[in-house]
DNA sequence: ATGAAAGCGCTAACAA
DNA sequence: TTGTTAGCGCTTTCAT
């Protein structure tokens, strides 16, 4: 800066004040400040200047992965914002508990950004609060957390309203199928679940253990054996709700191999509305991972921004069931 | 870090030197700086750090979209690597050509990154230009970049081989799909058409550029289009190379919906390998993502702390075809 | 509207 | 092994 500031012939601070953009700087001299930055082909130390100014610049987001549909969407929608805003985003990739506590150990955010956003649906209370003791802005995505900001969708309601269309279309013996071992997915899971029973419940049929099952999507061999397994039950289900478009759409591959046709033998509902639903006829819960960066991203901005911005703000989206080909009434059932 | 020093009794410079692991630290004081850290929940300013020692310790990405199955992979692949260097990865996501010009109208990873891993596949030379004066490595992504450190596979090789595959299945007429108006493709996209070209020369066979189209992956209609015009080619092709799996996948779906049998009555061949491939048993040439971010990791690691690494070496990763169902002998041919 | 000077939190000589 | 001191490149009073 300095040397720009000699190049423009004025001082280093007349050189900062212009290159902020500040109003008190004389046409004349922003036109040379501007040359000499450009000539000098210079750029603002971040680190500089968030040194005296106490705001880095930077915002941060906590993923368990990078490499899944929701991460990708809710990431690249949240980009623009913060480009807008000239904030830059860092991520730390978390895949495994190793690695989680890792981050937490060191906490390597603190002091290095201006907020956080949490994309690990499945903290423990103890990380909740040493993020409450962070000192900056924390927003949770993809998950309620109490009196703290976050943006969410109703998991249980969708949940709910998804088992409630394979009951309209007849089926009682449903089964429930989870996306074992993927670390960071047990919160959305677990209200998923919890959605299902009390459809289940609600309409008047038995909860029964044995109709849920899980495996991890990638697992061809696992989900073959949780289907195996609820084949194999004295009453088998006439419909599949996959907690995850991975898991049902592994799933219906399973079953087609096993000649079980879809929808007529089995229906499959998902849970998402990934791209790859539709390839597969998928009737499915949607929700959008990329409204949720958007409005994280949001979100997140107002409380760096605005001091005064409430500080627990809650942003609940909506899910919507889309019904497509995979779904249809029980066999001897009339359509709902 | 001023009142941990006070806090431990003893002066900065020794907290700094604790901190840092370095070993004249004597246990005992080790300890109590230790102790009183973690009592503060004290976290060193990378800012103020790199004001000084003039590395920033983090590593920058520029990416065309995080929404990728490429990204992704690549990305998740990166993570751990950095973070064992203790390094953190910024991301800038350049979705349109507005935001990769804002990008690099400000080179905001100036000063700002200790190096910059490029994930735009179609640079412009000016835009390199810009790169080379940045200051710090920057390592090319799946591409090759003359001169410059990169981590690539041979796209025309690949797709040679891929088009050979369906020429000794008997194939003649010979199709080549490319994903329209995905900003960010165009070198891989181009060299695979050459790579294409060059087997059906090689084999022969005249080059026909009624048989190359185009339409975005998720574009359905467009796929339907470009698929359309093939049909109505006096000469229809019966196969068909789509230069990436997702369209691969979405031209099987727009084959289903048409009636027309896969492969029985047109094999499809994609590029990737992605998890969808196999589930929709795809024929395809296979390249992973995330070998190449752990490569590029390796690089950029080794430019940013070896001053004399070879400050162009270039990594060539494997492909391979994987035959799955969706390519079978050309109708009237034996099995090769 | 501009400049001089202090200082943000840290590291790196240098001294002890 | 530890402490003292001088900046790193910026922003921000405070003068002018």
């Amino acid at each position: 800066m300095a040397d720009v500031a000699e190049r423009a012939g004025v001082s280093v601070s007349t050189v900062s004040r212009t290159l902020r953009g500040l109003s008190n700087v004389s046409p004349d001299v922003r036109a040379r400040v501007e040359k000499a930055a450009r000539a000098l082909n210079f750029a603002v130390s971040r680190h500089a200047s968030s040194l005296v100014t106490g705001r880095t610049g930077v915002v941060a987001a906590l993923v368990p992965t990078l490499d899944s549909w929701f991460m990708g969407s809710a990431l690249s929608a949240l980009g623009p914002l913060l480009r807008a805003a000239d904030l830059e985003l860092t991520v730390y990739v978390t895949p495994d508990l190793a690695e989680r506590a890792a981050f937490f150990e060191r906490l390597p955010a603190r002091r290095n950004a201006d907020a956080l956003l949490v994309f690990c649906f499945d903290l423990t209370d103890e990380e909740s609060a040493r993020l409450d003791d962070l000192g900056m802005p924390v927003v949770y995505v993809s998950q309620h957390a109490d009196g703290r900001p976050s943006v969410y969708v109703d998991d249980g309601a969708a949940a709910r309203a998804g088992t409630r269309h394979l009951l309209n279309l007849g089926h009682r013996r449903i089964a429930f199928m989870q996306s074992a071992g993927a670390t960071g997915f047990s919160f959305s899971s677990h209200e998923r679940l919890l959605g299902h029973r009390r459809a289940l419940t609600e309409a008047g049929v038995p909860l029964d253990d044995s109709l849920v099952v899980a495996a991890p999507a990638a697992d061809r061999r696992a989900v073959a054996e949780a289907l195996g397994e609820l084949l194999g039950l004295r009453e088998p289900p006439t419909a599949v709700f996959a907690e995850q478009d991975e898991l049902a759409v592994s799933l219906i591959w399973t079953l087609r191999r096993s000649r079980i046709e879809v929808p007529e033998r089995m229906s499959v509902l998902g849970f998402d509305d990934q791209p790859v639903a539709e390839l597969f006829d998928l009737t499915t819960v949607a929700q959008s991972p990329a409204d949720m960066g958007r409005e994280a991203g949001e979100l997140v901005l107002s409380l760096i921004t605005d001091p005064d911005a409430d500080p627990a703000r809650h942003v609940l989206l909506p899910t919507r069931l889309i019904p497509r080909g995979s779904t249809a009434p029980a066999i001897g059932e009339e359509t709902d």
